[in-house]
DNA sequence: TACTCTGACTAACGATCGTTAGGTAGGAGC
DNA sequence: GCTCCTACCTAACGATCGTTAGTCAGAGTA
């Protein structure tokens, strides 16, 4: 009862990579099964329905984003809301670097869930990006922030983190730990409140 | 011979449509005909091919990004490197609120298209995204941008810009105007040369 | 009036889709 | 040795996919 099916992770891994390069809708199932050298219909032993895989991959996903940046807000908790932001920002590039395909899909294929499961993903995103939001305010307040729209600033940061996604490999030029570096020092100077 | 096929430009128009808000791989021909109140294998009597409706609006997109870069390079020619990134981006952010679905299309389903169409569309992107770079260069060598990684300062801003294609609602609660004003704002802070 | 062109139509093609049904080889547990 | 379970198989279901073929009403043109 320990291990929880090592084959369904083997799918889990497989869809992200195909969902990632060719999309969740112009995936079929027999193409996942392909990638895992079995039948198409056998994957119907280890899951329910194609939405499910995708489901799994996107649930994993965001609890990933919450589990880091639940870290990097108790670990600076008390400290200043710059810091804080460098935190989550450095949380976000993490969690994305470290297995992008998944990233991706969560990103960019959530749309195709069912109504309900869509709605409930919706809603933990929002929590999420509502970290950001209120680390921004913080820092706005105490002076060391400046932004004339807090939603906006924090859909700016969070959309180019959430880019990194799409054109990141673990192969290339750039390491993770640079590119986090870089993108925490981007995203507190577009919010620095000493301009010119 | 001046009217080169309204009905071909609604295609594309409800084409747009629909392919950002469902996926280009998830909405049929038969979905995009049925919009205009045809049957799908009418469609046919304007396009060769469902790739073809893609290909015309991701075309028509690049276009559009081209010739409004092309305006504010050449009103900025001269001046510098703050003035002219703050042209840029907001002639990116004027294109993506003047047509969202385009835009959307644009940036997220390309990798739909044929190879050969989909290279000819990386290099349309890579020249575009070129400009930015080159600004950004330029704003470094004369001391008005400070960046550790012009490429990576570059993409940051992008991915922010076009990400803006993918929630902007023409009667939601920030214009156009707005918008494109407080991301000329986050992008130039970004890359500020005095930061603390 | 006769002709052509345009923009639709119906019908159907073969391919592929997600999924179900039913079967079976092989290892584990009694 | 018998049973059960796991993980796969083959075959097939009905639906839908992009696309082609062939037809036709109506408008414009000679």
């Amino acid at each position: 009862m320990i291990e929880a099916g090592a084959r369904r992770r083997e799918i889990d891994e497989v869809a992200s990579e195909l969902f990632h390069a060719n999309g969740y809708a112009a995936t079929s199932v027999r193409d996942i099964a392909k990638a895992l050298d079995i039948q198409g219909a056998s994957l119907y032993a280890h899951v329910a329905s194609k939405e499910d895989v995708l489901f799994s991959i996107v649930d994993k996903a965001a609890a990933a984003f919450e589990a880091r940046a639940d870290e990097a807000t108790e670990e600076t908790a008390a400290s200043d809301p710059v810091e804080r932001l460098a935190a989550l920002v450095e949380a976000h590039v993490d969690v994305v670097t470290a297995d992008p395909e998944r990233a991706s899909v969560f990103v960019t294929e959530w749309r195709h869930l069912s109504p309900d499961r869509r709605a409930a993903i919706a809603q933990r995103r929002d929590a999420y990006e509502h970290r950001f939001r209120e680390v921004i305010d913080d820092g706005i307040t105490v002076g060391a922030f400046r932004a004339t729209d807090t939603n906006l600033a924090a859909t700016f940061i969070l959309t180019a983190l959430n880019g990194v996604a799409a054109w990141y490999r673990p192969d290339g030029r750039l390491s993770a730990d640079r590119i986090a570096d870089t993108y925490v020092d981007l995203a507190l100077r577009s919010l620095s409140e000493d301009h010119r």
